[in-house]
DNA sequence: TATTTGCGCAACTCAAAAGTTGCACATATA
DNA sequence: TATATGTGCAACTTTTGAGTTGCGCAAATA
Protein backbone atom coordinates (compact mmCIF):
# COMPACT_ATOMS: atom_id res chain seq x y z
CA UNK A 1 0.00 0.00 0.00
CA UNK A 2 1.21 3.50 -0.84
CA UNK A 3 1.50 5.56 2.11
CA UNK A 4 1.16 9.85 1.53
CA UNK A 5 3.13 12.00 3.77
CA UNK A 6 -0.19 13.39 4.59
CA UNK A 7 -1.49 10.61 5.80
CA UNK A 8 1.70 9.77 7.78
CA UNK A 9 2.18 12.67 9.69
CA UNK A 10 -1.39 12.58 11.16
CA UNK A 11 -0.73 10.15 13.99
CA UNK A 12 0.53 11.35 17.03
CA UNK A 13 3.06 8.51 18.02
CA UNK A 14 4.72 9.03 13.90
CA UNK A 15 5.64 12.53 14.61
CA UNK A 16 7.30 11.66 17.91
CA UNK A 17 9.03 9.33 16.05
CA UNK A 18 9.83 11.70 13.74
CA UNK A 19 11.07 14.18 16.49
CA UNK A 20 13.19 11.57 17.59
CA UNK A 21 15.18 10.41 14.61
CA UNK A 22 15.53 13.70 13.71
CA UNK A 23 18.33 14.19 16.27
CA UNK A 24 19.41 10.75 15.65
CA UNK A 25 19.08 7.71 14.26
CA UNK A 26 17.38 5.09 16.16
CA UNK A 27 16.54 1.44 16.06
CA UNK A 28 12.86 -0.02 16.56
CA UNK A 29 13.61 -1.31 20.09
CA UNK A 30 15.24 2.48 21.03
CA UNK A 31 12.05 3.43 19.88
CA UNK A 32 9.19 1.57 21.76
CA UNK A 33 11.27 2.22 24.64
CA UNK A 34 9.88 5.96 24.38
CA UNK A 35 6.37 4.79 23.95
CA UNK A 36 3.66 3.10 26.28
CA UNK A 37 3.05 0.28 23.30
CA UNK A 38 4.64 -3.06 21.88
CA UNK A 39 7.24 -2.73 19.58
CA UNK A 40 5.46 -4.29 17.10
CA UNK A 41 2.88 -1.25 17.15
CA UNK A 42 5.74 1.30 17.11
CA UNK A 43 7.10 -1.18 14.18
CA UNK A 44 3.98 -0.53 12.20
CA UNK A 45 4.09 2.85 12.62
CA UNK A 46 8.00 2.82 11.37
CA UNK A 47 6.72 0.55 8.77
CA UNK A 48 4.40 3.67 7.04
CA UNK A 49 7.04 6.43 8.05
CA UNK A 50 9.42 3.94 5.98
CA UNK A 51 7.00 3.47 2.82
CA UNK A 52 6.47 7.03 2.14
CA UNK A 53 10.16 7.81 2.81
CA UNK A 54 10.08 10.18 5.31
CA UNK A 55 12.46 7.83 7.44
CA UNK A 56 15.39 5.45 5.76
CA UNK A 57 16.90 1.99 6.74
CA UNK A 58 20.74 1.34 7.73
CA UNK A 59 21.43 -1.90 8.44
CA UNK A 60 23.87 -2.71 11.10
CA UNK A 61 24.49 -6.82 11.31
CA UNK A 62 21.08 -7.19 13.13
CA UNK A 63 19.95 -4.41 13.77
CA UNK A 64 18.34 -1.32 11.89
CA UNK A 65 18.59 1.83 12.63
CA UNK A 66 16.15 4.51 10.93
CA UNK A 67 17.34 7.92 9.59
CA UNK A 68 15.54 11.13 9.11
CA UNK A 69 14.76 12.33 5.27
CA UNK A 70 14.70 15.63 5.52
CA UNK A 71 14.73 15.66 1.29
CA UNK A 72 11.33 14.25 1.48
CA UNK A 73 10.25 16.32 4.87
CA UNK A 74 10.81 19.32 2.74
CA UNK A 75 7.35 18.00 0.33
CA UNK A 76 5.51 19.72 2.92
CA UNK A 77 6.95 23.00 2.89
CA UNK A 78 6.30 22.80 -1.21
CA UNK A 79 2.77 21.85 -0.27
CA UNK A 80 2.55 25.08 2.59
CA UNK A 81 3.75 27.45 -0.06
CA UNK A 82 0.42 28.09 -1.57
CA UNK A 83 -0.86 29.47 1.36
CA UNK A 84 2.17 31.81 2.15
CA UNK A 85 0.44 34.36 -0.12
CA UNK A 86 -2.89 34.57 2.37
CA UNK A 87 -1.32 34.94 5.94
CA UNK A 88 0.70 37.89 3.70
CA UNK A 89 -2.29 39.31 2.87
CA UNK A 90 -4.17 38.55 5.98
CA UNK A 91 -1.42 40.02 8.31
CA UNK A 92 -1.17 43.67 6.24
CA UNK A 93 -4.87 43.67 6.88
CA UNK A 94 -4.05 43.35 10.14
CA UNK A 95 -1.72 45.96 9.91
CA UNK A 96 -3.86 48.21 8.70
CA UNK A 97 -6.38 47.57 11.08
CA UNK A 98 -3.98 48.47 13.54
CA UNK A 99 -3.22 51.43 11.90
CA UNK A 100 -6.82 52.57 12.10
CA UNK A 101 -7.47 51.85 15.44
CA UNK A 102 -3.94 53.78 16.18
CA UNK A 103 -5.49 57.19 14.32
CA UNK A 104 -8.54 57.24 16.49
CA UNK B 1 -15.19 16.30 19.38
CA UNK B 2 -12.06 18.63 19.51
CA UNK B 3 -10.07 18.15 15.93
CA UNK B 4 -6.18 18.79 15.12
CA UNK B 5 -4.59 20.46 12.35
CA UNK B 6 -2.63 17.47 11.35
CA UNK B 7 -5.31 15.14 10.88
CA UNK B 8 -7.49 17.50 9.04
CA UNK B 9 -5.21 17.75 6.56
CA UNK B 10 -4.13 14.33 6.07
CA UNK B 11 -7.62 13.82 4.00
CA UNK B 12 -7.09 14.72 0.05
CA UNK B 13 -10.28 16.10 -0.01
CA UNK B 14 -10.36 18.10 2.71
CA UNK B 15 -6.81 19.53 1.28
CA UNK B 16 -8.62 20.22 -1.83
CA UNK B 17 -11.41 22.18 -0.02
CA UNK B 18 -8.40 24.62 1.77
CA UNK B 19 -6.84 25.12 -1.77
CA UNK B 20 -10.07 26.50 -2.93
CA UNK B 21 -11.34 28.88 -0.37
CA UNK B 22 -7.58 29.72 0.15
CA UNK B 23 -8.29 31.22 -3.69
CA UNK B 24 -11.75 32.82 -2.38
CA UNK B 25 -14.46 31.80 0.27
CA UNK B 26 -17.18 29.49 -0.65
CA UNK B 27 -20.40 27.72 0.22
CA UNK B 28 -20.75 24.00 1.06
CA UNK B 29 -22.90 23.58 -1.95
CA UNK B 30 -20.23 25.81 -4.20
CA UNK B 31 -17.25 23.15 -2.92
CA UNK B 32 -19.46 20.26 -3.63
CA UNK B 33 -19.92 20.73 -7.25
CA UNK B 34 -16.28 20.11 -7.22
CA UNK B 35 -16.23 16.74 -5.59
CA UNK B 36 -17.55 13.56 -6.53
CA UNK B 37 -19.21 12.58 -3.28
CA UNK B 38 -22.64 13.81 -2.05
CA UNK B 39 -22.81 17.28 -0.27
CA UNK B 40 -23.65 15.94 2.95
CA UNK B 41 -20.07 14.14 2.87
CA UNK B 42 -18.08 17.21 1.62
CA UNK B 43 -19.96 19.28 4.57
CA UNK B 44 -18.62 17.10 7.02
CA UNK B 45 -15.35 17.28 5.93
CA UNK B 46 -16.04 20.93 6.58
CA UNK B 47 -17.19 20.71 9.69
CA UNK B 48 -13.77 19.05 10.40
CA UNK B 49 -12.07 21.81 8.70
CA UNK B 50 -14.01 24.48 10.92
CA UNK B 51 -13.83 22.95 14.23
CA UNK B 52 -9.85 22.87 13.98
CA UNK B 53 -10.36 26.60 12.77
CA UNK B 54 -8.85 26.15 9.39
CA UNK B 55 -11.70 27.98 8.00
CA UNK B 56 -13.96 30.21 9.41
CA UNK B 57 -18.02 30.60 8.70
CA UNK B 58 -19.94 33.68 7.36
CA UNK B 59 -23.17 33.55 7.34
CA UNK B 60 -25.02 35.38 3.91
CA UNK B 61 -28.64 35.06 4.35
CA UNK B 62 -29.54 31.29 4.07
CA UNK B 63 -25.56 30.81 2.67
CA UNK B 64 -22.71 30.25 4.74
CA UNK B 65 -19.27 31.25 3.03
CA UNK B 66 -16.35 29.62 4.79
CA UNK B 67 -13.22 31.71 4.61
CA UNK B 68 -9.50 30.45 4.98
CA UNK B 69 -7.98 30.91 8.15
CA UNK B 70 -4.50 31.72 7.44
CA UNK B 71 -3.25 32.05 10.59
CA UNK B 72 -4.47 28.47 12.20
CA UNK B 73 -2.74 27.14 8.82
CA UNK B 74 1.06 28.65 10.39
CA UNK B 75 0.55 25.81 13.27
CA UNK B 76 1.13 23.35 11.10
CA UNK B 77 4.60 25.95 9.26
CA UNK B 78 5.42 26.17 13.12
CA UNK B 79 5.91 22.49 13.47
CA UNK B 80 8.05 21.94 10.83
CA UNK B 81 10.24 24.70 11.59
CA UNK B 82 11.66 21.95 14.37
CA UNK B 83 12.87 19.84 10.99
CA UNK B 84 14.38 23.11 8.78
CA UNK B 85 17.72 23.04 10.76
CA UNK B 86 17.87 19.04 9.61
CA UNK B 87 17.71 19.86 6.07
CA UNK B 88 20.16 22.31 6.05
CA UNK B 89 22.51 20.11 7.76
CA UNK B 90 21.76 17.49 4.96
CA UNK B 91 21.98 19.77 2.26
CA UNK B 92 25.30 21.50 3.52
CA UNK B 93 26.65 17.60 4.01
CA UNK B 94 25.32 17.35 -0.34
CA UNK B 95 27.48 20.53 -0.79
CA UNK B 96 30.63 18.79 0.93
CA UNK B 97 30.41 15.75 -0.72
CA UNK B 98 29.99 17.34 -4.26
CA UNK B 99 33.33 19.86 -3.03
CA UNK B 100 34.90 16.31 -2.56
CA UNK B 101 34.25 14.85 -5.52
CA UNK B 102 35.43 18.32 -7.73
CA UNK B 103 38.53 18.24 -5.68
CA UNK B 104 39.25 13.99 -7.26
C1' DT C 1 25.92 -25.85 18.53
C1' DA C 2 22.27 -24.12 21.55
C1' DT C 3 20.23 -19.98 23.16
C1' DT C 4 19.16 -15.26 23.20
C1' DT C 5 18.11 -11.03 20.84
C1' DG C 6 16.34 -7.79 17.18
C1' DC C 7 13.38 -7.59 13.75
C1' DG C 8 9.44 -8.17 10.26
C1' DC C 9 5.14 -10.45 8.88
C1' DA C 10 0.37 -12.27 9.47
C1' DA C 11 -4.02 -12.77 11.74
C1' DC C 12 -7.02 -10.85 14.73
C1' DT C 13 -9.84 -7.25 17.60
C1' DC C 14 -11.68 -2.87 18.31
C1' DA C 15 -12.38 1.97 17.53
C1' DA C 16 -12.63 5.80 14.46
C1' DA C 17 -13.51 7.94 10.31
C1' DA C 18 -15.61 8.33 5.53
C1' DG C 19 -19.62 8.06 3.10
C1' DT C 20 -24.66 7.31 2.50
C1' DT C 21 -29.81 8.40 3.10
C1' DG C 22 -33.38 10.80 5.44
C1' DC C 23 -35.01 14.61 7.96
C1' DA C 24 -35.78 19.28 10.03
C1' DC C 25 -35.42 24.14 9.75
C1' DA C 26 -34.70 28.71 8.19
C1' DT C 27 -34.40 31.86 4.25
C1' DA C 28 -35.61 33.10 -0.32
C1' DT C 29 -39.00 33.35 -4.07
C1' DA C 30 -43.46 32.49 -6.65
C1' DT D 1 -48.93 31.68 1.95
C1' DA D 2 -47.09 27.78 -0.60
C1' DT D 3 -42.91 26.08 -2.60
C1' DA D 4 -38.10 25.76 -3.56
C1' DT D 5 -33.38 26.15 -1.90
C1' DG D 6 -29.22 26.01 1.30
C1' DT D 7 -27.80 24.13 5.24
C1' DG D 8 -26.89 21.18 9.51
C1' DC D 9 -27.91 17.06 12.29
C1' DA D 10 -28.79 12.05 13.21
C1' DA D 11 -28.71 7.17 12.18
C1' DC D 12 -26.68 3.82 9.69
C1' DT D 13 -23.09 1.04 6.82
C1' DT D 14 -18.54 0.25 5.26
C1' DT D 15 -13.75 1.09 5.23
C1' DT D 16 -9.57 2.18 7.41
C1' DG D 17 -6.28 2.29 10.96
C1' DA D 18 -4.20 1.47 15.69
C1' DG D 19 -3.02 -1.94 18.69
C1' DT D 20 -2.45 -6.78 20.25
C1' DT D 21 -0.57 -11.69 20.22
C1' DG D 22 1.89 -15.28 17.96
C1' DC D 23 5.24 -16.73 14.77
C1' DG D 24 9.57 -17.28 11.93
C1' DC D 25 14.17 -15.93 10.69
C1' DA D 26 18.78 -14.18 10.87
C1' DA D 27 22.57 -12.35 13.65
C1' DA D 28 24.92 -12.28 18.06
C1' DT D 29 26.54 -14.69 22.11
C1' DA D 30 27.19 -18.52 25.50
Amino acid sequence: MKQDIFQAISDPTRRAILTLVAIQALTPNAMAEKFDMTRQAVSKHIKVLHECELIRPEQSGREIYYHFNAKKMQEFDNWLAQFRQNWEIQFNQLDELLSTIKEQ
